[in-house]
This record gives structure tokens, sequence and C-alpha cells, in this order.
RNA sequence: GCGGGUGUAGCUCAAUGGUAGAGCUCCAGCCUUCCAAGCUGGUCACGAGGGUUCGAUUCCCUUCACCCGCUCCA
């Protein structure tokens, strides 16, 4: 399948629009149809029920070390400012970015470094992206290069500062060579490059009243993280689960709802024992991927994958990513649905104490040019007392951070199916079919009146109105029944009920199975349980 | 953000410097007793803004969106 032809399903029946569409669109926003609502919906019910509210306490999951708790919350979307510089998000999206004109590449504003250099009279400003040893030696080759110099006469060159990095050229960019540049002055003035939306609260609005939209849920959760604590009685260890809207502000928005600039997150921020985060990390990411499998993808497109030492932050002992092959993407590629990371005491510690410096290990309070912590913590005890075993800790963090969007989209996605079904000639033609778990499909039954006659609507209408009770339902009269049955077909509903000539006699209806096509007679006062159970909601 | 491409109905595709056509979908009606495309009728479009012109969907500029590549990717 290729993702044109999703695309046009979804917009077709009304799963996704394109924001503002009358408008022209808005890049990176994308509105979710009449359909897709409850698609998605159906994702996030799923997600909660099964992580917190059908949660049972009091037994060991399979594969988990210990029974634990699980509680939920529902966090703002613009929190106390303080809270980004803590959690880091305010260092890493606010970077000041050059663009260079001849190389076409952008480079962040403190990250490139260089030495000024002179040689026959004429002095420049050589940059790399490169540090220390190395960068010192690609400056070299650099002036070399530009001066048009012999290796020889490299000893003419006269260096006139140690290396430093751009931001000490104070914007002039006149004399800079750029890190992949042959000519001076190809660099851009330095621009911000938010990557989270800025805000103003209050109607006159200074910078001393800028605030942001957040980026992630889950500092929401440590931050709540004392009032959890001391108003539900739950015990290490115990997860807290918050989905919501989060907001970043995408350089390229791409691929559908992949990348969107306002998405929606499903967070868990599980809080265990440091002796047990091992095993806690473990049992989460199987579990996690179990919950995708469980819903349907459960093919070769879905993966867990483990970051390798290089790409784990210092503090972290372990992230694996549950991915997967979406059709845009190109063969052998995947695409990232959840992270399920390993996270320390980082983010606790960083809020009690002040942002921590991610580099070092162990891990210690970033300073300031003053010497004092660069971004000031909260200054509360964040610690946590065990009554039973009387220690005092700062737990541990897993965090299974999940997309929302993207795993709508993922299911979305596995659905679409081709395949042929006969027609009314009994001659097969093609159908489409959305192959969506019961449980997350839209509509999960459809009533139908074989034809509009001999009060057939009459008792399907009535058939109608009971098991709407139950299930997101849908009723259609008309055009020919296989017509009706294909568009259901389409938009994934896993059952057809039809009322024909022997319902009128014996009250019994047909209930068509949209993967098999295979219909079975039911009395009309068991369809409700039947369908129930066959579709395993409760 | 850069380079290339594309924007006509819900979809697929025409034509045109002078009233924009079709097929499918959709809607209404007829027919129809189990797997869409039988009959009749109907609704709906030149992405947006400027300019040139008597007149622009068509030519020019800007912008927006989408696709491909690069870049970015917490």
């Amino acid at each position: 399948m290729d993702m044109d032809t999703l695309v046009a399903l979804c917009k077709r029946r009304g799963f996704l629009f394109q924001s503002s569409e009358i408008y022209g669109g808005l890049n990176g926003f994308w509105d979710y149809g009449p359909l897709g609502v409850e698609l998605k919906r159906n994702v996030r019910e799923a997600w909660w029920s099964d992580m917190v509210r059908s949660h049972n306490e009091l037994v060991v999951p399979q594969g988990a070390p210990s029974a634990y708790e699980m509680c939920g919350l529902d966090c703002t979307i613009i929190m106390h400012p303080q809270v980004w510089k803590c959690s880091g998000h305010y260092d890493l999206f606010c970077d000041y970015m050059v663009d260079c004109r001849e190389s076409k590449k952008r480079y962040r504003y403190d990250q490139v470094n260089g030495r000024w250099v002179e040689y026959h009279g004429k002095k420049i400003f050589v940059t790399t992206e490169l540090v220390g040893e190395d960068g010192e030696k690609a400056c070299e080759q650099k002036a070399q290069k530009f001066f048009n110099l012999r290796a020889k006469n490299v000893g003419e060159l006269v260096w006139d500062s140690p290396m430093q990095d751009l931001t000490t050229t104070k914007g002039e960019f006149a004399d800079v060579l750029g890190p992949d540049a042959k000519e001076l002055g190809t660099l851009t003035p330095p621009r911000e490059f938010n990557l989270m939306f800025k805000t103003t609260i209050g109607a006159l609005g200074g910078e001393a009243d800028a605030a942001f939209l957040r980026p992630e849920t889950a500092q929401g959760i440590f931050v709540n993280f004392k009032n959890v604590c001391d108003s539900t009685r739950v015990k290490i260890p115990f997860g807290i689960a918050q989905m919501g809207k989060s907001f970043r502000n995408e350089i390229t928005p791409r691929n559908f709802t992949f990348r969107s600039r306002e998405f929606e997150q499903m967070e868990i921020e599980f809080f265990c024992h440091p002796n047990q985060s091992r095993e806690w990390y473990m049992y989460w990411r199987d579990r996690r991927m179990q919950w995708y499998r469980d819903l349907g993808l459960a093919g070769e497109r879905l993966r867990m994958r483990e970051h390798t030492p290089e790409e784990l932050s210092h503090y972290s002992t372990g992230t694996a990513d549950i991915e997967y092959a979406f059709p845009f993407l190109a063969p052998g590629d995947f695409g990232e649905l959840e992270g399920v990371a390993h996270r320390g005491d980082f983010d606790l510690r960083s809020h009690m104490e002040g942002k921590l410096d991610p580099n070092t290990r162990p891990l210690t309070v970033e300073l300031g040019p003053d010497g004092k912590p660069k971004y000031r913590g909260s200054g509360r005890d964040m610690t946590y007392f065990d009554e039973v075993t009387r220690e005092r800790f700062l737990p541990h963090v897993i965090e299974p951070s999940s997309g929302a969007d993207r795993a709508t989209l993922a299911f979305l996605c596995e659905a679409y199916h081709e395949d042929e079904a006969p027609d009314d000639g009994g001659k097969m033609t093609k159908r489409v079919v959305m192959r969506f778990h019961p449980r997350l499909a839209p509509i999960k039954v459809a009533v139908f009146p074989l034809v509009r006659k001999d009060g057939m609507p009459e008792a399907a209408q009535e058939i109608y109105g009971e098991l709407k009770q139950y299930f997101n339902t849908f009723y259609d009269e008309k055009a020919a029944v296989g017509r009706r049955y294909r568009r259901q077909d389409e938009i994934g509903t896993p059952y057809c009920v039809t009322v024909d000539g022997q319902t009128l006699s014996d009250g019994t209806v047909t209930v068509r199975d949209r993967d098999t096509l295979e219909q079975r007679r039911v009395p009309k006062a068991e369809l409700a349980t039947e369908l129930k159970q066959r579709m395993g909601i409760r």
C-alpha cells in the first residue's frame, strides 16, 4: 500500500483532515474527522484502560518484579517557565542557529568553533564543528586551503586566538569562514530557533511574562510527584499516567500526522527503588510492546530497538524504541511509536536541586558563570520514605512515552488491506477493508434491512436502537446491501447485522463478519451478547 | 530552512486568454430478498493574494499547501 492511498481514504471517509483546510491548510497540524475521532478515542481509551483503570495492584502481572499501583493525572499545557529550565528543554529547544548560504547547512550558533588566523595582513576566523584536537587540526587545514599554502608554508600562518566558539564574534561574520564554506561571509546572522511554542501570560505581557506550551506531558507528572504521594497513599513501586496535547515547533513536519507540531502523548512515569530499576525497565519495555501486539500490530512491521550505548543519555541505563515500519519510510526503515527510557533520578533531582548537567557522572548540578546553579530547582524534598524498610531514597524513573497520533496512524496503516470479494454476479472484484481490532474500530456494528419494504426497515431500526446502547452502531438502508457491506468494510466495521424476510417469521438476523465474509443467523434477543463476546468487549 | 516538482468537483483525469467537461463517489427517486458500479434526475471545482489585459483557471509575481531529495529529529 502506498501512503497516498491511505491518505486519500482518510480524507474521503472522514478519518483525518488537514487543519484549516479551507484557508489552504497549516503545515504540521491535523484534524480528526468523525471516524478519526472515534478511532483515536478508542486508542486512548484502550491505553488508559489497560495501563490505569483495569490494572490490578493486588496481583503480580506476568513478567513484573512485583505488584504495583497505577494512577493518573491531567496537568496544564502551560506550566511555570522554570519547569522547562530545570527539565533541560529550555536549553535544548531554544537554540540560536546560523545558516550557510554556500553549503546550505545549518549550525548551532554556540557549537561552531574556530580560531582567528592571519596571513600577510589578512585576518580571518576559520571554523569547524569539531572540538578539541580534531577541531584545531581541521582549522589548520582549512586555513592552509583558504590561503592556498603548501604544507611547508603553514608555519607562516599567525594564529591570533585559541579555539573559541562563534558567539565570540558577536554576530559579525564578514571575515568568518563557515565550517563547510570556501568563501568568507556566507553565514547568516544567528536566528532564534525555538522548538517550544512561546506564548504570553496576561494581557500586557513583556518578556518577563513569556511562557511555553509544554513540549512533553512528562514534566507535569514530575512536578506533581509529591502531591500524588501525599494525597493517595500510593507506595513505591507505582506509576503515574497522563495523556494530553504537547507542542513542538518542528522544523520539518512531514509524513502525514507522523511529525506534527501539535500532538498527543500518552506517558507513564513509573517510580521504583534504584536497585530494582533495571528489572522494571525490562518489564515496561516488554509490557508496552505486547500492548501494540495485542491491538493488532502483530507482524514484522513492529519491532523493538534497544539504543546503543552511544545513543544513551549519560544518566540512562537503558532506552528502547518501539518502532513501526510506516509505509512512507524507505524499505527497512522504522519510525518511533514509543520510547521506553530508564531515566534514573535525573528528573526528580533536577526539580529538587536545580538543573543537572547530563554530561556529568555522577550527575551534578549545572553551574552558571557565577558559580551558582544555572537554573535553580524548587528546593522541595522529592525523596520517598519507605515505612517498611525505614529507608529514604530518591526513586528512579522508568518512562514509557507513547504518541497517540503515531499509534493511531500505525493502526490505520496496519489495518489497510485490499482483497477480492464476489459481486452479485459472483465475479471477484477488488475490496478495500480496514482490519481494525474490534476495540479500535470506530463503528462496531452496522444494521441493515435487506430491502426497504415488507417491514424490514422497521425491524432493523428497532435492533439499531437497542444495539446503540452498547456499541457505536450505524444504520443504513440505502442502495444494494452489497454496497452497504463494502462501505462498512472500508471503514473497518467488524460486524454487519442484516434483517431479511426470515427475521420477520423466526426472529433471527444474519451477522456478517468483516474479515471472513461469513454469515451466521443469530436470534435477535441474543445479538448484543453474541456481538460483545465476539469482539471481546465487556 | 534549501533545491526540484505539483496545485481544476470528495476521487481520477480533460479542455480553454472569452459561459470549465467526463467517469466514479455523493444526494433524491425508481428497481432490488445477501456482497458496490441497473434506470432517471440532481449537488459540487480552477489553493490564496496581487499584477498585465476590455476580459486571467490559462501569462507574470508573491504566498500557502502537498510530494521527492537534502537538512533537522528532544
